[in-house]
DNA sequence: ATGCATGAGAC
DNA sequence: TCTCATGCATA
C-alpha cells in the first residue's frame, strides 16, 4: 500500500519556504496543519500534553533515567527552592553504575531507541539545555526530567525480556518541546564537526555502542545521515540528538587525549592506514634476486648499498630479503617432502611490506643470524595458520 | 543519499 | 492494520 513518506523532518529552510510540515499527522508528528513552525509548536506542546494525560501509564515501558537521557549534556536537576532546573556540570557523562549495579540494565544492552521515543513522545518537556559550543545557549529550564526518577531502562533484548517495567513516576513537570530549528542548528554543527574530526557517517554509528549509554547500541549509516539531514522524525531526532551529542562531546575529547598517545576507546575509528603494498618492479626484483642469489643474508650496510642502488627504501629491500629467504624455505621444505603442516600458512603471514608476523624477521640492529639448525624448527609445530586466518 | 523492507508495538 | 525506527542495498 502506498504509504506516505515518512519520518520527513523538512529543515527549516525547507519547511519555510514550503510553508508548512507535510504528512505530519500520517507520519506521526503531530505538527501538522500549521504553517507557522511556532504554532506547530505550541500546537505540539498542547497536543502532546493532552497525550500525556492519557498516555502517563502506557509510556511507562523501559524508560532512561534522566541523567542517561541527557547524557551528553548537563544533567537538569529539579530546584525545588527556585522551580527551576538547573544543571549539573557533574554530570556530563553519564553513569550507569546505578543500573548496572541494580541489575537492571546490562552493560552490553541494547535496548531500542523507540523505548526512549515513546518516552519522549509522552514527555515534552519546555526545556532546553546548554548548548553545543558556538551555540547560543538558550535553553530555558523548566522541568526537570522526563521521567521523574524512577524511571528505568529494560535489559538487554528489550523485545524479548520480561524485565521489570518500573513505575513511571508522573511527570511532575512539563514535557519537553525540542525547538526544531534547535535541532536543526545541532544537526549542522554535528555534520561539521563529524566531518572536521574526519569520521564517517557509518563510523560514528558504530561508535555510539562505545558510548555505553544505557539503551544505545550501534546505529547505521542510514540513520546518522538521516539525522544530519533532518530526515527523520522529530521524535527520532530528539532521541538522538543527546546520543550524538554525547558521542561528539567524546570525540572531541578523544581527538585530544589521542594527541598525547591516548586511546579513543572506540569513539574515534580506528585511523590505523591501511598498509600499502609496496610492489617491486620487475627489473629491480631481478636485480634483488641476484643479489639474493649472491648473498642471502646481507648485512645491513650491505642493504643499504642495495637500496641505495635500486633507489628503493632500506626496508623494504631488508623486507623482501626477509620474505625471500622465507620463501625459499618454503619451497625447500616443500620440495624436500615435508608435508604442508610444517610450514603451511607462512606464506599468508608474511607480505611484501615486511609485516611478517610467523617468520624471523627482525629489524636492523636486532638480526641474530639464525644457524641452519635454527630455522626448520621455529615453525615446526605450528598448525596450519592458514585454517586460524582462512 | 535514499528506496524498500522488516519487526515491534500501538491501535 | 498501521506507525515508526531502523537497516540493507544500491544509486
Amino acid at each position: 500500500m502506498m504509504q506516505p513518506p515518512q519520518r520527513l523532518y523538512p529543515s527549516l529552510n525547507a519547511m519555510t519556504s514550503s510553508g508548512r510540515y507535510t504528512d505530519r499527522m500520517q507520519s506521526g508528528n503531530i505538527f501538522g496543519t500549521f504553517d507557522d513552525p511556532f504554532l506547530q509548536a505550541r500546537a505540539a506542546q498542547v497536543a502532546l500534553a493532552e497525550m500525556d494525560v492519557k498516555n502517563v501509564n502506557v509510556s511507562a515501558a523501559s524508560m532512561l533515567r534522566q541523567a542517561d537521557m541527557f547524557a551528553g549534556y548537563p544533567t537538569p536537576v529539579l530546584n525545588t527552592s527556585t522551580g527551576t532546573v538547573d544543571f549539573d556540570p557533574n554530570s556530563v557523562v553519564p553513569s550507569s553504575s546505578n543500573l548496572l549495579e541494580s541489575g537492571l540494565v546490562s552493560s552490553d544492552s541494547m535496548a531500542s531507541l523507540q523505548q526512549v521515543m515513546a518516552m519522549q513522545q509522552h514527555h515534552y518537556q519546555q526545556a532546553q539545555f546548554p548548548q553545543y559550543p558556538s551555540m547560543p545557549s538558550q535553553f530555558s529550564a523548566a522541568a526537570a526530567v522526563i521521567t521523574a526518577g524512577a524511571c528505568a531502562v529494560a535489559g538487554n533484548n528489550m523485545q524479548n525480556s520480561l524485565m521489570p517495567r518500573y513505575p513511571l513516576a508522573a511527570p511532575t513537570t512539563e514535557m519537553i518541546d525540542m525547538d526544531p530549528r534547535e535541532l536543526e542548528r545541532f544537526a549542522e554543527h554535528f555534520k561539521q564537526r563529524r566531518i572536521k574530526l574526519g569520521v564517517t557517517q557509518a563510523d560514528v554509528g558504530k561508535a555510539l555502542a562505545h558510548l555505553k549509554m544505557p539503551g544505545v547500541g550501534s546505529l547505521s549509516q542510514s540513520t546518522i545521515c538521516r539525522f544530519e539531514s533532518l530526515t527523520l522524525s522529530h521524535n527520532n531526532m530528539v532521541a538522538l540528538k543527546p546520543i550524538l551529542h554525547s558521542w561528539l562531546e567524546k570525540a572531541e575529547d578523544a581527538i585530544k587525549t589521542k594527541e598525547t598517545g591516548g586511546d579513543s576507546q572506540g569513539i574515534l575509528p580506528n585511523t590505523e592506514k591501511k598498509r600499502k603494498r609496496t610492489s617491486i618492479a620487475a627489473p629491480e626484483k631481478r636485480v634483488l634476486e641476484e643479489y639474493f642469489r649472491q648473498q642471502p643474508r646481507p648485512t645491513g650496510d650491505r642493504i643499504s648499498a642495495i637500496a641505495e642502488k635500486l633507489d628503493l627504501k632500506k626496508n623494504v629491500v631488508r623486507v623482501w630479503f626477509c620474505n625471500q629467504r622465507q620463501k625459499q624455505k618454503r619451497s625447500r621444505n616443500q620440495g624436500g617432502g615435508s608435508n604442508s603442516t610444517s610450514n603451511g600458512g607462512m606464506s599468508s603471514r608474511s607480505n611484501a611490506n615486511g609485516a611478517n608476523t610467523a617468520g624471523k624477521c627482525e629489524p636492523f640492529g636486532e638480526i641474530s643470524l639464525p644457524t641452519s639448525t635454527a630455522d626448520n624448527n621455529t615453525i615446526k609445530n605450528v598448525p596450519n595458520l592458514s585454517l586460524f586466518y582462512a
